[in-house]
DNA sequence: CTACAATTGGTCAAATCTGACTAATCAATA
DNA sequence: TATTGATTAGTCAGATTTGACCAATTGTAG
Protein backbone atom coordinates (compact mmCIF):
# COMPACT_ATOMS: atom_id res chain seq x y z
CA UNK A 1 0.00 0.00 0.00
CA UNK A 2 2.89 2.11 0.36
CA UNK A 3 2.94 2.60 -3.46
CA UNK A 4 -0.37 3.47 -3.84
CA UNK A 5 0.00 6.38 -1.09
CA UNK A 6 3.26 7.41 -3.23
CA UNK A 7 1.55 7.33 -6.61
CA UNK A 8 -1.94 9.12 -5.10
CA UNK A 9 -0.05 12.12 -3.25
CA UNK A 10 1.97 12.76 -6.26
CA UNK A 11 -0.73 12.50 -8.76
CA UNK A 12 -2.68 14.72 -6.02
CA UNK A 13 -0.11 17.81 -6.67
CA UNK A 14 -0.95 17.19 -10.40
CA UNK A 15 -2.79 15.11 -12.42
CA UNK A 16 -0.14 13.51 -15.15
CA UNK A 17 1.17 10.42 -17.13
CA UNK A 18 2.41 7.50 -16.09
CA UNK A 19 5.69 7.83 -18.00
CA UNK A 20 6.30 11.64 -15.43
CA UNK A 21 4.86 9.70 -12.58
CA UNK A 22 7.66 6.94 -12.80
CA UNK A 23 10.15 9.11 -14.32
CA UNK A 24 10.31 10.80 -11.29
CA UNK A 25 9.95 8.18 -8.90
CA UNK A 26 13.05 6.11 -10.35
CA UNK A 27 14.72 9.32 -10.91
CA UNK A 28 14.75 11.95 -8.30
CA UNK A 29 13.34 9.78 -5.40
CA UNK A 30 15.57 6.96 -6.73
CA UNK A 31 17.58 7.12 -3.47
CA UNK A 32 14.27 5.86 -1.33
CA UNK A 33 11.85 3.94 -3.30
CA UNK A 34 12.07 0.98 -5.58
CA UNK A 35 9.22 1.31 -7.80
CA UNK A 36 9.70 0.32 -11.64
CA UNK A 37 7.99 2.05 -14.55
CA UNK A 38 5.94 -1.41 -15.45
CA UNK A 39 4.61 -1.59 -12.10
CA UNK A 40 3.65 1.81 -11.92
CA UNK A 41 1.76 1.42 -14.81
CA UNK A 42 0.38 -1.49 -13.34
CA UNK A 43 -0.82 0.09 -10.26
CA UNK A 44 -2.03 3.03 -11.54
CA UNK A 45 -4.23 0.71 -14.12
CA UNK A 46 -5.17 -1.18 -10.85
CA UNK A 47 -6.22 2.29 -8.76
CA UNK A 48 -8.28 3.00 -11.88
CA UNK A 49 -10.15 -0.01 -11.97
CA UNK A 50 -10.67 0.45 -8.44
CA UNK A 51 -11.99 4.10 -8.84
CA UNK A 52 -9.62 6.05 -7.30
CA UNK A 53 -8.25 7.62 -10.34
CA UNK A 54 -9.47 8.51 -13.99
CA UNK A 55 -7.52 7.81 -17.06
CA UNK A 56 -7.80 9.89 -20.55
CA UNK A 57 -6.16 8.76 -23.01
CA UNK A 58 -5.16 12.11 -24.75
CA UNK A 59 -3.78 11.19 -28.67
CA UNK A 60 -1.22 13.58 -30.27
CA UNK A 61 -0.11 13.27 -34.00
CA UNK A 62 0.45 9.28 -34.27
CA UNK A 63 2.31 8.44 -31.73
CA UNK A 64 0.97 5.77 -29.16
CA UNK A 65 -1.62 7.85 -27.05
CA UNK A 66 -0.39 9.37 -24.02
CA UNK A 67 -2.55 8.31 -20.60
CA UNK A 68 -3.21 11.15 -17.93
CA UNK A 69 -3.95 9.92 -14.75
CA UNK A 70 -6.28 12.26 -12.67
CA UNK A 71 -7.28 11.72 -8.65
CA UNK A 72 -10.92 11.68 -7.90
CA UNK A 73 -12.61 12.00 -4.85
CA UNK A 74 -12.37 8.20 -3.99
CA UNK A 75 -8.95 8.79 -4.66
CA UNK A 76 -8.30 11.84 -2.69
CA UNK A 77 -10.23 10.00 0.38
CA UNK A 78 -8.17 6.85 0.10
CA UNK A 79 -4.92 8.72 0.00
CA UNK A 80 -6.53 10.21 3.57
CA UNK A 81 -7.05 7.53 4.38
CA UNK A 82 -3.59 5.33 3.37
CA UNK A 83 -1.69 8.68 4.90
CA UNK A 84 -2.98 8.33 8.42
CA UNK A 85 -2.64 4.86 8.21
CA UNK A 86 1.22 4.57 7.21
CA UNK A 87 1.69 7.38 9.70
CA UNK A 88 0.42 5.81 12.42
CA UNK A 89 2.22 2.34 12.09
CA UNK A 90 5.60 0.45 10.97
CA UNK A 91 6.62 -2.32 9.69
CA UNK A 92 9.99 -3.34 10.34
CA UNK A 93 11.89 -3.50 6.96
CA UNK A 94 12.84 -7.42 6.24
CA UNK A 95 16.31 -9.05 4.66
CA UNK A 96 17.85 -5.84 3.87
CA UNK A 97 20.57 -7.47 2.61
CA UNK A 98 22.71 -8.61 5.07
CA UNK A 99 22.21 -12.33 5.25
CA UNK A 100 25.56 -13.01 4.48
CA UNK A 101 26.34 -11.20 7.48
CA UNK A 102 24.89 -14.36 9.05
CA UNK A 103 27.11 -17.19 7.35
CA UNK A 104 30.50 -14.60 8.36
CA UNK A 105 31.61 -16.90 10.82
CA UNK A 106 32.26 -19.51 7.35
CA UNK A 107 34.93 -17.52 6.54
CA UNK A 108 38.82 -17.02 7.95
CA UNK A 109 38.79 -13.88 9.70
CA UNK A 110 41.14 -12.16 7.15
CA UNK A 111 38.78 -12.80 4.37
CA UNK A 112 35.61 -11.83 6.05
CA UNK A 113 37.32 -9.22 7.50
CA UNK A 114 38.38 -7.81 3.80
CA UNK A 115 35.17 -8.61 2.26
CA UNK A 116 33.27 -6.06 4.81
CA UNK A 117 35.96 -3.30 3.61
CA UNK A 118 34.57 -3.58 0.19
CA UNK A 119 30.81 -3.10 2.01
CA UNK A 120 32.24 -0.37 3.50
CA UNK A 121 33.20 1.60 0.24
CA UNK A 122 29.98 0.78 -1.61
CA UNK A 123 28.20 1.91 1.22
CA UNK A 124 30.14 5.36 1.89
CA UNK A 125 29.77 6.01 -1.86
CA UNK A 126 26.14 5.56 -1.69
CA UNK A 127 25.98 7.90 1.14
CA UNK A 128 27.89 10.73 -0.84
CA UNK A 129 25.82 9.90 -3.77
CA UNK A 130 22.37 10.01 -2.13
CA UNK A 131 24.03 13.10 -0.36
CA UNK A 132 24.16 15.00 -3.62
CA UNK A 133 20.44 14.29 -5.34
CA UNK A 134 18.89 17.38 -5.70
CA UNK A 135 16.98 19.10 -3.36
CA UNK A 136 13.49 18.19 -2.98
CA UNK A 137 10.63 19.92 -2.84
CA UNK A 138 8.69 20.31 0.85
CA UNK A 139 8.48 17.24 3.04
CA UNK A 140 9.56 15.05 0.34
CA UNK A 141 12.74 16.08 1.29
CA UNK A 142 12.67 14.19 4.68
CA UNK A 143 12.99 10.92 2.94
CA UNK A 144 16.32 11.76 1.29
CA UNK A 145 17.49 12.95 4.93
CA UNK A 146 15.85 9.50 6.36
CA UNK A 147 17.91 7.67 3.88
CA UNK A 148 21.34 9.50 4.65
CA UNK A 149 20.58 9.01 8.35
CA UNK A 150 20.24 4.98 7.55
CA UNK A 151 22.72 4.51 5.47
CA UNK A 152 25.16 6.59 8.25
CA UNK A 153 23.76 4.53 10.66
CA UNK A 154 24.54 1.12 8.71
CA UNK A 155 28.39 2.36 8.30
CA UNK A 156 28.36 2.85 12.18
CA UNK A 157 27.25 -0.86 12.55
CA UNK A 158 29.30 -2.65 10.45
CA UNK A 159 32.27 -0.41 12.06
CA UNK A 160 31.09 -2.44 15.08
CA UNK A 161 30.98 -5.75 13.25
CA UNK A 162 34.39 -5.28 12.11
CA UNK A 163 36.20 -4.31 15.11
CA UNK A 164 33.93 -7.22 16.88
CA UNK A 165 35.76 -9.62 14.38
CA UNK A 166 38.90 -8.53 14.91
CA UNK A 167 38.66 -8.47 18.25
CA UNK A 168 36.82 -11.81 18.32
CA UNK A 169 40.34 -14.41 18.06
CA UNK A 170 42.97 -12.00 18.10
CA UNK A 171 43.86 -11.66 21.46
CA UNK A 172 46.93 -10.84 20.59
CA UNK A 173 50.53 -9.54 22.22
CA UNK A 174 49.74 -9.41 25.94
CA UNK A 175 46.45 -11.94 26.13
CA UNK A 176 45.56 -13.05 29.47
CA UNK B 1 19.45 -13.58 -4.51
CA UNK B 2 19.97 -12.88 -0.28
CA UNK B 3 17.16 -15.60 -0.02
CA UNK B 4 18.49 -18.24 -2.44
CA UNK B 5 21.85 -17.60 -0.26
CA UNK B 6 19.96 -17.96 2.92
CA UNK B 7 18.54 -21.35 1.95
CA UNK B 8 21.81 -22.83 0.88
CA UNK B 9 23.41 -20.95 4.10
CA UNK B 10 21.02 -23.37 5.99
CA UNK B 11 20.68 -26.27 4.33
CA UNK B 12 24.56 -26.08 3.95
CA UNK B 13 24.75 -27.05 8.30
CA UNK B 14 22.19 -29.99 7.75
CA UNK B 15 20.39 -31.17 4.84
CA UNK B 16 16.01 -31.12 5.65
CA UNK B 17 12.73 -30.43 4.09
CA UNK B 18 11.25 -27.81 3.13
CA UNK B 19 8.74 -27.34 6.23
CA UNK B 20 11.27 -27.13 8.96
CA UNK B 21 13.50 -24.86 6.74
CA UNK B 22 10.35 -22.58 6.33
CA UNK B 23 8.83 -22.65 9.89
CA UNK B 24 12.46 -21.60 11.08
CA UNK B 25 12.41 -19.16 8.76
CA UNK B 26 9.51 -17.73 9.33
CA UNK B 27 9.48 -18.37 12.97
CA UNK B 28 12.73 -17.65 14.63
CA UNK B 29 14.06 -15.59 11.55
CA UNK B 30 10.95 -13.73 11.32
CA UNK B 31 12.17 -10.76 12.95
CA UNK B 32 14.74 -9.98 9.99
CA UNK B 33 13.83 -11.83 7.04
CA UNK B 34 10.64 -11.94 4.81
CA UNK B 35 10.42 -15.51 3.34
CA UNK B 36 6.90 -16.86 3.13
CA UNK B 37 6.83 -20.64 2.91
CA UNK B 38 5.51 -20.57 -0.45
CA UNK B 39 8.21 -18.39 -1.66
CA UNK B 40 10.35 -20.96 -0.01
CA UNK B 41 9.42 -23.88 -1.79
CA UNK B 42 9.39 -22.35 -5.30
CA UNK B 43 12.76 -21.24 -4.85
CA UNK B 44 14.23 -24.48 -3.19
CA UNK B 45 12.31 -26.44 -6.70
CA UNK B 46 13.86 -23.22 -8.82
CA UNK B 47 17.09 -24.12 -7.24
CA UNK B 48 16.53 -27.84 -7.90
CA UNK B 49 16.74 -27.30 -11.40
CA UNK B 50 19.62 -25.26 -11.42
CA UNK B 51 21.42 -28.13 -9.90
CA UNK B 52 22.29 -26.55 -6.05
CA UNK B 53 20.33 -29.04 -4.44
CA UNK B 54 19.07 -32.60 -4.66
CA UNK B 55 15.49 -33.52 -3.89
CA UNK B 56 14.62 -36.69 -2.75
CA UNK B 57 10.77 -37.51 -2.15
CA UNK B 58 10.40 -39.81 1.33
CA UNK B 59 7.39 -41.43 1.57
CA UNK B 60 6.06 -42.88 5.05
CA UNK B 61 2.78 -43.87 5.77
CA UNK B 62 -0.23 -42.46 3.62
CA UNK B 63 0.96 -38.84 3.96
CA UNK B 64 1.65 -36.96 1.49
CA UNK B 65 5.52 -37.46 0.39
CA UNK B 66 8.04 -35.58 2.40
CA UNK B 67 10.85 -33.47 0.08
CA UNK B 68 14.03 -33.48 1.20
CA UNK B 69 16.83 -31.09 -0.20
CA UNK B 70 20.55 -31.70 0.03
CA UNK B 71 23.09 -29.15 -1.20
CA UNK B 72 25.35 -30.51 -4.30
CA UNK B 73 28.71 -29.50 -4.83
CA UNK B 74 27.47 -26.82 -7.58
CA UNK B 75 25.47 -25.46 -4.32
CA UNK B 76 27.89 -25.45 -1.79
CA UNK B 77 29.91 -23.59 -4.60
CA UNK B 78 27.33 -21.05 -5.23
CA UNK B 79 27.01 -20.44 -1.27
CA UNK B 80 30.37 -19.89 -1.62
CA UNK B 81 29.97 -17.22 -4.28
CA UNK B 82 26.92 -15.34 -3.10
CA UNK B 83 28.71 -15.23 0.38
CA UNK B 84 31.31 -13.06 -0.69
CA UNK B 85 29.43 -11.49 -3.06
CA UNK B 86 26.79 -10.66 -0.40
CA UNK B 87 29.06 -9.14 2.20
CA UNK B 88 31.52 -7.30 -0.27
CA UNK B 89 28.19 -4.86 -1.53
CA UNK B 90 25.69 -3.36 0.03
CA UNK B 91 22.69 -2.46 -1.69
CA UNK B 92 20.64 0.51 0.05
CA UNK B 93 17.15 -0.91 1.85
CA UNK B 94 14.57 1.12 -0.57
CA UNK B 95 10.68 2.26 0.17
CA UNK B 96 10.83 0.84 3.90
CA UNK B 97 7.62 2.53 4.84
CA UNK B 98 7.86 5.95 5.76
CA UNK B 99 6.79 7.24 2.19
CA UNK B 100 3.77 8.74 4.69
CA UNK B 101 6.22 11.17 5.79
CA UNK B 102 6.66 12.51 2.58
CA UNK B 103 2.80 14.05 2.59
CA UNK B 104 3.02 14.79 6.20
CA UNK B 105 2.94 18.60 5.50
CA UNK B 106 -0.58 18.25 3.97
CA UNK B 107 -1.63 17.39 7.65
CA UNK B 108 -2.32 19.97 10.82
CA UNK B 109 0.39 19.87 13.07
CA UNK B 110 -1.89 18.50 16.09
CA UNK B 111 -2.59 15.50 13.95
CA UNK B 112 0.81 15.22 12.42
CA UNK B 113 2.21 14.57 15.64
CA UNK B 114 -0.08 12.20 16.92
CA UNK B 115 0.40 9.59 14.46
CA UNK B 116 3.36 9.68 14.81
CA UNK B 117 2.91 9.35 18.04
CA UNK B 118 1.03 6.15 17.44
CA UNK B 119 4.06 5.43 15.46
CA UNK B 120 6.50 5.62 18.25
CA UNK B 121 3.67 3.20 19.84
CA UNK B 122 4.49 0.47 17.48
CA UNK B 123 8.08 0.77 17.21
CA UNK B 124 8.91 0.63 20.64
CA UNK B 125 6.50 -2.73 20.70
CA UNK B 126 8.47 -4.28 18.07
CA UNK B 127 11.88 -3.42 19.60
CA UNK B 128 10.86 -5.12 22.80
CA UNK B 129 9.32 -8.27 20.75
CA UNK B 130 12.66 -8.46 18.76
CA UNK B 131 14.62 -7.98 21.97
CA UNK B 132 12.57 -11.34 23.14
CA UNK B 133 13.31 -13.34 20.35
CA UNK B 134 15.36 -16.69 20.88
CA UNK B 135 18.89 -16.43 21.03
CA UNK B 136 19.87 -18.01 17.31
CA UNK B 137 23.48 -19.59 17.10
CA UNK B 138 26.70 -18.38 15.98
CA UNK B 139 26.82 -15.76 13.51
CA UNK B 140 22.73 -16.14 13.04
CA UNK B 141 22.50 -14.30 16.37
CA UNK B 142 24.22 -10.82 14.34
CA UNK B 143 21.16 -10.65 12.20
CA UNK B 144 18.94 -10.13 15.24
CA UNK B 145 21.28 -7.61 16.64
CA UNK B 146 21.24 -5.25 13.50
CA UNK B 147 17.63 -5.68 13.50
CA UNK B 148 17.34 -4.32 17.04
CA UNK B 149 20.14 -1.79 16.05
CA UNK B 150 18.33 -0.72 13.03
CA UNK B 151 14.48 -0.15 15.36
CA UNK B 152 16.86 2.14 17.58
CA UNK B 153 17.98 4.30 15.03
CA UNK B 154 14.64 4.41 13.44
CA UNK B 155 13.29 5.32 17.19
CA UNK B 156 15.87 8.36 17.48
CA UNK B 157 14.99 9.64 13.36
CA UNK B 158 11.04 9.50 14.42
CA UNK B 159 11.65 11.77 17.65
CA UNK B 160 14.33 14.02 15.60
CA UNK B 161 10.90 14.53 13.12
CA UNK B 162 8.78 14.94 15.84
CA UNK B 163 10.80 17.43 17.38
CA UNK B 164 11.15 19.20 13.81
CA UNK B 165 7.32 19.02 13.57
CA UNK B 166 6.95 20.75 17.16
CA UNK B 167 9.35 23.12 16.35
CA UNK B 168 8.35 24.21 13.11
CA UNK B 169 5.86 27.04 13.15
CA UNK B 170 5.31 27.10 16.81
CA UNK B 171 7.34 30.13 17.68
CA UNK B 172 5.62 30.40 20.70
CA UNK B 173 6.10 33.09 23.47
CA UNK B 174 8.66 35.02 22.75
CA UNK B 175 8.99 34.69 18.81
CA UNK B 176 11.18 37.60 17.31
C1' DC C 1 -12.85 -43.24 23.23
C1' DT C 2 -14.02 -39.21 20.22
C1' DA C 3 -14.28 -34.96 18.47
C1' DC C 4 -11.98 -30.73 17.97
C1' DA C 5 -8.10 -27.98 17.46
C1' DA C 6 -3.30 -27.47 16.28
C1' DT C 7 0.64 -28.93 13.75
C1' DT C 8 3.01 -31.00 9.83
C1' DG C 9 3.89 -30.83 4.97
C1' DG C 10 2.85 -29.25 0.83
C1' DT C 11 0.17 -27.48 -3.61
C1' DC C 12 -2.07 -24.17 -6.67
C1' DA C 13 -4.64 -20.45 -9.08
C1' DA C 14 -4.58 -15.83 -9.02
C1' DA C 15 -2.14 -11.51 -8.16
C1' DT C 16 1.88 -9.00 -8.83
C1' DC C 17 6.40 -7.65 -10.75
C1' DT C 18 10.12 -7.49 -14.08
C1' DG C 19 13.15 -6.99 -18.10
C1' DA C 20 12.97 -6.62 -22.63
C1' DC C 21 10.60 -4.80 -26.23
C1' DT C 22 8.04 -1.38 -29.64
C1' DA C 23 7.66 2.88 -31.73
C1' DA C 24 7.50 7.72 -32.24
C1' DT C 25 9.93 12.13 -31.57
C1' DC C 26 13.65 15.17 -30.65
C1' DA C 27 18.58 16.62 -30.92
C1' DA C 28 22.88 16.82 -32.75
C1' DT C 29 26.41 16.14 -35.91
C1' DA C 30 28.83 14.86 -39.91
C1' DT D 1 19.92 16.45 -44.59
C1' DA D 2 20.38 11.62 -43.71
C1' DT D 3 22.28 8.95 -39.61
C1' DT D 4 22.81 8.11 -35.07
C1' DG D 5 21.57 8.34 -30.40
C1' DA D 6 18.84 9.85 -26.61
C1' DT D 7 14.20 10.67 -24.69
C1' DT D 8 9.28 10.04 -24.36
C1' DA D 9 5.52 6.76 -23.66
C1' DG D 10 3.78 2.59 -22.97
C1' DT D 11 3.07 -2.72 -23.58
C1' DC D 12 3.62 -7.61 -22.68
C1' DA D 13 5.08 -12.44 -21.93
C1' DG D 14 7.24 -14.68 -18.57
C1' DA D 15 8.94 -14.89 -13.76
C1' DT D 16 7.85 -14.42 -9.00
C1' DT D 17 4.94 -14.04 -4.89
C1' DT D 18 0.95 -14.62 -2.34
C1' DG D 19 -3.06 -16.29 0.26
C1' DA D 20 -5.97 -19.79 0.51
C1' DC D 21 -6.50 -24.33 0.39
C1' DC D 22 -5.90 -29.76 1.11
C1' DA D 23 -4.97 -33.78 3.66
C1' DA D 24 -2.75 -36.50 7.24
C1' DT D 25 -1.14 -36.65 12.00
C1' DT D 26 -0.72 -35.45 16.55
C1' DG D 27 -2.21 -33.65 20.85
C1' DT D 28 -5.91 -32.95 24.36
C1' DA D 29 -10.15 -32.20 26.95
C1' DG D 30 -14.43 -33.98 27.99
Amino acid sequence: MERELLLLGLLRQHATHGYELSAFVEGAMNACVDLKKSTAYFLLDKMAATGWVIVQETREGNRPPRKTYTLTAAGEAEFQRLLRQNLASFNLPKLSNDIGIAFIDTLSQDEAIALLQQRRKHLLSQINQTQHTPKHAGSLQLLIEHQIYVLNSELAWLDTVILRIIAQTKPPIGAE
